[in-house]
DNA sequence: AAAGCGGGGGG
DNA sequence: CCCCCAGCTTT
């Protein structure tokens, strides 16, 4: 346990009068507050912001009332009433849980054991302590991205929250300072204080009432918690793009499969060594010509950096009819959808064309 | 364009 | 213990 900043009674005072005054108190599953309604406010709130979920969260309970109603509902209407939302698996598990509530726990949800609670799919440590402190006031405790971003601030804790040994601390931290009263009005203050005031971006500071104990704003580093996830190098990939035109300058473009990276773009057929490439162009083109290698340009993803390899080629045509496929004329682009570099490579292409075109005009000097 | 987000799952 | 993933929002 690191250095308390305030004995328990005095947080809870202070987060309870802030709460009081600044804290939400009119959200739909405040009530009534059953477990029923708090469980799925709290998945739909996963991820999720309050001021997103609350039209979602009347529509799903105008049309599942009850656990019982939910179980029972095929799981596509579950899915459709989730639409927008994201992270469908929620809506699955959350579907799940309620057909082994129905079949194993009576039909409710069993708020009387945290451990039973977890073992339901879509629960976890924190969801588990934050239905049962809202839902029955009983003592339990929550850890989300609010609590953990105001506890690492107001304890200055380094190190990333993910961090298993970051994140036992900050488990420590929060049991410390939960009341065993009001512990619904706590529970929500805890994850309001964090959502309006203690905020990611642009903390209140000035209005916060741990303001004079809080060792991040102390130091004047308010900014620096919590720390961020170590980011990786990415790895690198390699592919190689080939530019084919045809004798009128139109430009060969393949439809990606409907799924996956670029799934239902337009891109250059991509392979992944010089000689699959060459492979190609002898078996699939008429009366190719080689031209010099582009330049090898770099698209960066989320996940990994890919060094793109554009070979241009000029032919006469195809052989064979190709179904994926359409030829692109660059002046008069049909409108579809396009790879990033693969449009960044048109444009280059397009420019070149129109220079050489104005080079070879008649009276061009 | 990048970071953040709770839980699940795999190595 | 580590890593990745899902999809949308905020920065």
């Amino acid at each position: 346990m690191p250095t308390p900043r305030l004995s328990p009674g005095e947080f809870q005072k202070r987060l309870l009068a802030w709460f009081d005054q600044h804290g939400r108190h009119d959200l739909p599953w405040q009530s009534p507050r059953t477990p029923y309604r708090v469980w799925v406010s709290e998945i739909m709130l996963q991820q999720t912001q309050v001021a997103t979920v609350i039209d979602y969260f009347n529509r799903f309970m105008a049309r599942f009332p009850t656990l019982d109603a939910l179980a029972r509902a095929p799981q596509d209407e579950v899915l459709h009433l989730w639409t927008g939302l994201g992270y469908y698996a929620r809506a699955r598990n959350l579907h799940k849980a309620a057909q082994v509530a129905l079949a194993e726990h009576g039909g409710e949800l069993p708020v009387e054991s945290e451990e039973a609670l977890i073992a339901l799919p879509g629960i976890g440590r924190s969801t588990a302590g934050a239905i049962i402190a809202q839902s029955t006031g009983k003592r339990a405790v929550i850890l989300d991205g609010n609590v953990k971003r105001s506890l690492t601030r107001l304890h200055a804790v380094p190190g990333w929250p993910g961090r298993p040994a970051v994140e036992r601390k900050l488990w420590s931290l929060a049991d410390y300072y939960t009341p065993a009263k009001r512990l619904a009005d706590y529970t929500q203050a805890m994850m309001d204080f964090g959502a309006t005031l203690c905020k990611r971006g642009q903390p209140a500071c000035v209005a916060c009432p741990f303001s004079d104990v809080c060792l991040a704003f102390a130091h004047g580093e308010v900014q620096h918690y919590p720390e961020s996830k170590p980011k990786k190098a990415l790895p690198t990939r390699q592919t190689f793009m080939l530019l084919l035109q045809d004798a009128k300058g139109r430009v060969w473009l393949e439809q990606r499969p409907p799924s996956g990276l670029w799934g239902g773009l337009w891109s250059l057929p991509q392979f992944d060594t010089q000689q699959a490439l060459d492979d190609w162009v002898a078996m699939h083109t008429v009366a190719p010509q080689h031209e010099p290698a582009r330049p090898v340009f770099t698209h960066t993803f989320s996940h990994f950096r890919l060094e793109i390899s554009p070979q241009p080629v000029v032919c006469t045509t195809l052989t064979g009819v190709r179904e994926n496929g359409v030829w692109y004329d660059l002046n008069d682009p049909p409108e579809l959808g396009l790879a990033a570099p693969v449009k960044r490579l048109l444009t280059q292409a397009h420019a070149e064309a129109r220079t050489f075109d104005l080079e070879n005009a008649p009276g061009h000097a």
